[in-house]
DNA sequence: CACATATTTCAGAAATTTCTGAAAGTTGAG
DNA sequence: CTCAACTTTCAGAAATTTCTGAAATATGTG
């Protein structure tokens, strides 16, 4: 490796990272690279700086490609391909939730809701339907979420984070303003309304 | 494997799924079985059901008892060790994110904190430690934001998901509310008080 | 088209991870 | 202590993943 010390433990750590989460050391290298590259730095400089060869680095940019992580330029009078990261980490961070959900979760909810279709045959099995569906109901509680923080501005996403549990106080606020004598201020908080 | 049909699915497909997020196939699936299983198995249950050798199961176990995600028991008049999973689903998730935290989230933290120590050489070095400190910054919110969201009660935790972003039309108002004639509520929310 | 420059592909090599059987370790009962 | 029942360890085998160099492909230029 041919970095200043303080940028290659960076992009040693975030290759080991990566790999802790399913993602090759070495696309995980060349993304802590780019990420903390003022420039886009084209394929031979990362050969350069990372010492890999040149197609592990092909094959690393399409593969970060594939996760919309990266983006293709090009400089005048250049033939060669640039890359850089695309948006700030809160962009990055929702990039990676989105790609990993229409990877992984959605395709978990598929299968789930396949089995829990099926007739079962045995007491085990039906205890196991059980199971799944209340995997099954979580996951997609998550998503109803998430679906619906996405959309925010990352300042007001900010906003929300801040404040933590304390929306939990505002909340009870809310709940004891609007209680009515029934009691029906107890009823969880749906997403109607 | 020796499973009903329905449960093999599950079994094999969240084998599939840890390999994907860091974790060795055979532990997905010991986890996974043990998840749907109406009553504690012993190591040679998953044995026949898994059709895997007596050591990877122990292997297994070991790694699972290791995330807190497993739990021993005993059977009156048998020695054999049988085991769990622990709490509902949402204990499950807490338990994992947990774990995940301590494990990769901390340690990456620590890092950046002393990467950021470092007196940068050039300017290549100064920009990389904005953008670590950038990142930096986005962790910190994040597990500022778990930290205060994990002492929720499940039942809580779920009224605030459902809620979603309607939170924020909650803010709004209180935004309102409160607000001073200076414009003094255009200020970003803060954790305190 | 021919050439130079650049990228991608892919078969096999290298590295890493996972898995196994055999041996060693542990524990409770007699 | 000895035995039987059970669990763990670990060196090497097997499987999987990653990496490489060489060849193929693509593309802009004259």
């Amino acid at each position: 490796m041919n970095l200043p010390p303080v940028i290659q433990a960076f992009v040693l750590h975030f290759g080991e990272m990566g790999s802790r989460w399913g993602i090759n050391r070495t696309v995980g290298q060349i993304y802590a690279l780019l990420y903390v590259s003022p420039e886009p730095l084209c394929a031979d400089d990362m050969v350069d700086r990372l010492g890999m060869s040149r197609s592990n680095v092909s094959m690393g940019l399409k593969e970060l490609q594939s996760w919309n992580l990266v983006r293709l330029m090009h400089k005048p009078d250049d033939r060669k391909d640039y890359f850089t990261t695309l948006g700030d980490i809160w962009q990055i961070v929702r990039t990676l939730v989105e790609e990993r959900k229409k990877r992984e979760v959605d395709p978990t909810l598929s299968v789930l809701r396949e089995l829990l279709m099926q007739n079962p045959a045995m007491a085990d099995e039906q205890h196991a339907q059980d199971k799944m569906r209340e995997m099954y109901e979580m996951i997609e509680m998550l998503c109803g979420w998430y679906d619906d923080v996405r959309r925010l501005e990352t300042e007001r996403l900010m906003q929300l984070l801040s404040l933590g549990a304390k929306v939990q106080k505002i909340l009870e606020v809310k709940d004891r303003l609007f209680a009515l004598p029934g009691g029906r201020s107890k009823e969880p908080a749906g997403k109607e309304g």
